[in-house]
DNA sequence: GTCTATAACATGATAGAC
DNA sequence: GTCTATCATGTTATAGAC
């Protein structure tokens, strides 16, 4: 399939283009300007990602990665829901600290229905899946009842989406405005999640799943 | 300032446009077609506006005056909230019924931070203070207490947005499953008004206007 | 000052030679 | 696999008509 070198080639092109795009933004790189920084050309740049958006894609999955990587080691360590589904979000935006400008690509590919990179498409679903794994994992503990955590984790994922969003927006130093807003979310949340899990609740809780189904937002 | 015969052209461009953005959605149809369909040049659709998405911001102005308009024969004829809130969305599924292919357009502007016609942008400020406004006058009944009726604009307008979205991935006819949607996410969510406007949940709207304002999305 | 047309530019993307 | 040449289209500059 791929040769040692082109490996190389790609690589060399990926780690050329997420610089510049962290550097200058998105929108301010061209093509022509990550092919050169690859000492590369145009041609073989598009061989290797057949759009500038792909290569945002490449450096989604990135990030989902090393997220899970570092939230197994979270999720080793406790049992607590709050501190799992905090470190989620804290981890997240450990990781693109430093991407503010290349998230504005990001946020618009993924936001457009017919892009090919959008939180909607295909390609992207394996990412998305597994992400939405992440937080069912987070809530998969003693304290959560199994009842809510299909659930919680749909909840808990848009609220991901939602934040990524805020943090393109917010140019306070260290994310702080956003980190307070995870904070301030999840201290709201939290307490209603024994209420949500409680067979007082149930009707409730069929009701939501009922809307979620009929909406063609729960998973099959 | 402008002339009659100006008018004239600038409407002419903007519906040629619209209606090429419906029947072939935003990213087929070219700024060349546009001016070639309203019997112009290039340069003259350029002229009147300032970029491709300018059309869809005027679009987007175009919608919420002919919202506000039939929203406020609504609000003359009943004084029930749950009346009011599900109008002003059917009202707005109604008014953009047949433009599934444009909305895609505009829900990549509105999502992209740095966009000159962003939800967050200044040029989009008076319709989105406009949309809220309405919102706003539509909690603005008897039946609701004054301390939610701030929060209550924000959170129903914030669900707007999302209906949008989610409408231009829904492909149902006549929009079943947003209006669907609606319908469900209104039922839930209007039994807790009189909860949340209660002197016991006066702690939680704190703690959730304190989050809001930290977070910077509270109008001053 | 209001408007229109033409040419030119920048850049994302593609085709085809090697 | 890689490169060069070329295209398509959003956008800008500019000249000038009315």
């Amino acid at each position: 399939m791929s040769t040692e070198r082109g490996e190389r080639t790609r690589a060399r092109i990926l780690d050329t283009a997420l610089s510049l795009f962290r550097k200058h933004g998105f929108d301010e790189t061209t093509m022509r300007d990550v092919a050169a920084g690859a000492e590369t050309s145009l041609g073989a740049a598009y061989y290797y990602f057949e759009s500038k958006e792909a290569i945002v894609l490449a450096y989604y999955e990135k990030v989902y990665a090393e997220r899970r990587r570092r939230a197994e080691q979270v999720f080793a360590r406790t049992a607590d829901v709050s501190e799992r589904v905090r470190a989620l979000y804290q981890l997240h935006l450990d990781i693109v600290r430093r991407d503010r400008k290349l998230l504005g690509g990001l946020v618009r590919s993924v936001a457009d229905p017919l892009s090919s990179v959008s939180v909607f498409s295909s390609s992207t679903r394996e990412v998305r899946d597994g992400s939405i794994a992440l937080f069912r994992e987070a809530v998969s503990v003693p304290d959560v009842a199994e009842e809510v955590r299909d659930l919680g984790a749909i909840a808990l994922w848009t609220l991901d989406l939602a934040l990524m969003l805020y943090l393109t927006w917010d140019d306070s130093p260290r994310q702080a405005r956003t980190r307070q807003l995870v904070d301030d979310v999840l201290d709201l949340l939290m307490p209603i999640v024994p209420l949500l899990g409680s067979p007082f609740a149930a009707p409730l809780r069929a009701q939501l799943e009922r809307a979620l189904d009929r909406a063609g937002l729960l998973p099959r």
